[in-house]
DNA sequence: TTGTATGCGTTATCAG
DNA sequence: CTGATAACGCATACAA
């Protein structure tokens, strides 16, 4: 019965529905929203439904957003999606969101600070009901100035607690330190570093913990031996060179990315220098690859998919009105075989 | 002038902006829109949109839309964001649309057909423009069937292009002829196949691939050979153990992926075999890492951006009413040292 | 229990 | 050139 009711023009409306069912297009919205709050006759939601998925109905969620001001939907603003861990937070924050009914709107604007800010203005733009943004970049006001003018809750990621907007991180700092500390305790006192962008909160927070563990052992530090370099392979290229080519070079390497580890790995192979007999190594973020390397990588283990997933919890609390809070997740350390007793 | 007139509520209206500057909100629309259509005197145009930006006016587009029946949105369904390739197909995807002015509503399903087919629908409820869907699965009418009811344009990346479904790929299985017809020219005669998942179209075309190779040179297929596993470094541990423990065991592994490569070379280490000479390996998509590991592996190089611009182009053709195309790109082999000739 | 009326913010179509 | 009006699809307070 009502078979091919259809109008030819695909999506039918509640309004069409209502018609083939003989009823108002609000009778319609009510048999058709989830809660019986408007307390149909079970029967006749039944019926009213059969019809809805007899025209293949497909409710319409700008409108419905539109009126009820909520859009179910959240921005996220993340930069080099490529790299592996950001990837998995990214996937962490859909599957969480998606499971909680909301869906995700995504920019990955270029690693600069007007780019962002205006893939921030877009995400607005299309009436999110809140944002989530990534590794923004240090010490810039206007970030802050523009996300708290949005309207609604926005929720940091990788970014350092210093300013006044809620942040979901993992303890980088404490996972430099024990980074370090684990080269320390091997013996070694000359130890690089391949620090990241000096921009990217959480390469600079896995630098302080470096600070930390070598102060704390009393060990100098000597500022020759932190190179500030790119992310990814080339930076780690370009780091491991620098800190080989030094006149009294270090005996262990602690790179604040796993990639840039790998890419230490073939600079380390290209000029014949065994790991970990000749040199110690480091990485950071444990991505599924590193143990698998010939070499398997001592690094630390960075929570990526939890990260995503508190920080879509506390959007979310920020959406129901409720106040954020900082949330700061604790990082292990995973020893394997790169790293070994200094000479 | 004009300047702290906004009203506390944030976003302020059309109507609002038109209250303050004297004129009729559709004034202020045809003001504030990009083309000059509706021919306002430039100096009415400069002093409605400078009134505009003091009172911090956002454009409402999801109001817009439903009114345009356009949401300059496009959806992407895309499993397995954590895989590299995937990663830079996406970032490619969302960098071509931004540049384009639309946006991109993710979804990151479970590689499972009916999750995947949730998420379609969710992303059409959305009122997308169009929609890209990659790696669906094969041999499944109910994706082809639901996707043509969408009523937008569709186009599928890494699919199979044997349905009606136009799609947008790397040419699968001309690299794993490629890396095939390498490891023979090789004098390799007894050639395995980490093949990926059954359900997975690129990893069954580079399979097929490397059953033409093996047949232009005369040598039998030995389906032995040929194992099927997850994609990723544990499908590469398994495929590789599997196929080293056989009484006649390949003197080269081709994997259809790069990390189930590494996890072949795990796999390799950890027997003390020894690569290239005792074992040649290939992978598949020359990810960043791959090249700078100890053996700088051989792969095919799969042209993940380009498919991500093309397939926006495409879609983009497709919203503007025109027909969309299959698109296939061309792949190429990257030869480093995980290969050598067969003892 | 169900229909009516209204409005969400915007744009398109008319008049004027 | 600009104002008024309607409509996009839906949800809801209100009336019946």
């Amino acid at each position: 019965m009502t078979e091919v009711t259809a109008t030819m023009g695909r999506a039918p409306t509640l309004k069409e529905i209502a018609e083939v069912a003989g009823v108002h297009a609000s009778t319609v919205s009510r048999a058709l929203r989830p809660t019986r709050e408007g307390a149909l006759p079970t029967a006749e939601v039944e019926r009213i439904r059969g019809i809805a998925a007899d025209m293949g109905y497909r409710p319409n969620f700008i409108a419905a957003g539109l009126r009820t001001q909520r859009t179910h939907t959240i921005g996220v603003v993340i930069p080099r999606l490529t790299d592996g861990v950001i990837a998995t937070l990214c996937q962490a924050i859909e599957a969480t969101a998606t499971s909680a009914g909301y869906q995700i709107l995504l920019a990955t604007p270029p690693d600069e600070v007007d780019a962002q800010l205006q893939s921030i203005e877009l995400l607005l733009s299309r009436q999110v009901d809140g944002l989530i943004v990534t590794s923004l970049h240090l010490g810039r006001d206007e970030m802050a100035t523009q996300v708290r003018s949005a309207g609604v809750p926005v929720l940091t990621v990788n970014r350092a607690g210093d300013d006044a907007l809620p942040a979901v991180t993992a303890d980088d700092r404490a996972g430099g330190r024990l980074a370090t500390e684990h080269l320390i305790a091997l013996g070694h006192r000359r130890i690089g570093i391949i620090a990241g962008p000096r921009h990217a909160s959480t390469a600079w927070r896995r630098t302080l913990g470096y600070q930390d563990a070598l102060r704390a052992a009393g060990i100098p530090i000597d500022d020759s031996l932190i190179v500030h370099t790119e992310f990814e392979v080339e930076g780690g290229i370009a780091g491991a060179t620098h800190l080989l080519e030094l006149p009294d070079p270090p005996t262990a390497i602690f790179a604040v990315n796993d990639t840039a580890a790998v890419g230490a790995l073939g600079v380390a192979r290209d000029r014949g220098i065994r790991i970990p007999s000749d040199l110690s190594l480091v990485g950071y973020n444990d991505i599924p690859l590193v143990g698998q390397l010939p070499v398997p990588l001592t690094t630390v283990r960075s929570p990526a998919a939890q990260i995503g997933e508190a920080a879509v919890a506390e959007l979310l609390r920020g959406i129901d009105g409720e106040e954020m809070s900082t949330v700061t997740l604790p990082v292990s350390l995973v020893e394997r075989q790169s790293t070994g007793p200094a000479r």
